[in-house]
DNA sequence: GGTGATAGTGAACGGTTGTATACTGACAAA
DNA sequence: TTTGTCAGTATACAACCGTTCACTATCACC
């Protein structure tokens, strides 16, 4: 028997998932209505306001959401005395498996995060500089001797390479498997190009 | 006395200018309406079908003129024989002009690269296939003994940078020219990274 | 056990949407 | 000069939009 809180929490969350699904088929948040997404979360338009002032205060806490997803993704840390390649490789399976998985959510960020609200987009702005900031501190465990500054424009390449790979990634047919594995080791040479050029800067420099 | 074809090119182009004006305004393409588009190119909306049978057909007309705009910004050749240095400062600031001087149709693809149709979708990702091959091809005259596989793997990463860069740029309120200055040193940054990448993966190559 | 708060309902509103239909009038070709 | 093509118009329609208001029913608290 849920309390009325819990009732009303899953009806807040029922609005969210109908936007992911709404998402999931093709459309972009920015062209979504109210109306649709009651309508798919099984509720009366009116009974939107109940929880939501407003379409883009839902997208903004669809992104507090997707926040707390992100950081319990980072939360595990990876082995850093692993060899560098090992590394990068398992963190890309870590993401990869993750865009799949949420693949609405996923798209929903990738497409309000150049087409959304100005508060939106500063929203995931937001969330994407945590991202930036946590992969620069990761980065110092295995490239030690790398400025900080340099370790943060590294950091910054990363993220745009992901953020770009992930539009590509939600761009291929899930009935394709060899344009999957194709697109991962493309994204992995990638990282190791990065990687290599942060090291050739560190090693220029102490030169 | 303009003809009657000239005419029916005039309020063509009018009805794609109103496209980009209401851009400019904040919105996304995805969720502009074709009558708003018809007002604001001084047309009712029913002369729309003489032109477009739809939305997504302007889209990808405006994806074709923007192509025919990339391409010849990309025409004028650099010198390579100047330092690389020089080769990527110049470069970088012919693009971020272009990107300031047509930020309309600039935050149209880039909004629509991740938003839009999959149609739109897909021609946005064919324009941006076009000016990775162009890069890598421009690669071959600054880092000539690098393999074909590894400039394109560097090409990808350039226009990677540069979308993510792009979308930075965008944001940036035109009032502040410190913001702007400071984006720019870090992109400048962001490039050397990976030419020198590319390089030290040139060395470990021939080594 | 009564009572106030509140999640959800239902009907209604003025406005906007995409699109069909029938039209007008000017230009281009005959 | 006649005539057909066609860019643009005017009107209409049914569907949908965001938002309002008054309401019901039920849970949480005194």
């Amino acid at each position: 028997m849920p309390s009325r809180a819990e009732k009303k929490a899953r009806t807040r969350n029922a609005l969210m998932d109908a936007v992911l699904s709404i998402v999931g088929y093709g459309a972009n948040f920015a062209s979504i209505s109210l109306r649709e997404v009651a309508k798919h979360a099984g509720v009366v338009p009116t009974s939107f306001y109940r929880h939501f002032g407003d379409m883009e205060e839902l997208g903004l806490a669809m992104v507090d959401e997707l926040g707390l997803n992100l950081r319990r993704l980072m939360r595990g840390s990876f082995d850093s005395e692993r060899p560098l390649d090992e590394i990068i490789g398992r963190s890309l399976d870590v993401y990869h498996q993750y865009v799949l998985e949420n693949a609405n959510v996923v798209q929903f960020m990738n497409q309000s995060r150049t087409g959304g609200t100005q508060a939106l987009q500063d929203a995931i702005r937001n969330e994407l500089g945590f991202v930036r900031s946590r992969i620069a501190s990761d980065l110092s465990l295995v490239l030690p001797d790398l400025k900080a500054a340099d370790r943060d424009v590294a950091a910054g390449l990363i993220v745009s390479t992901l953020l770009e790979d992930t539009t590509t990634l939600l761009a291929i047919p899930p009935d394709k498997p060899a344009l999957l594995q194709e697109h991962k080791e493309r994204t992995k040479r990638e990282i190791e190009l990065i990687m290599a050029g942060a090291q050739y800067w560190q090693h220029s420099d102490t030169v």
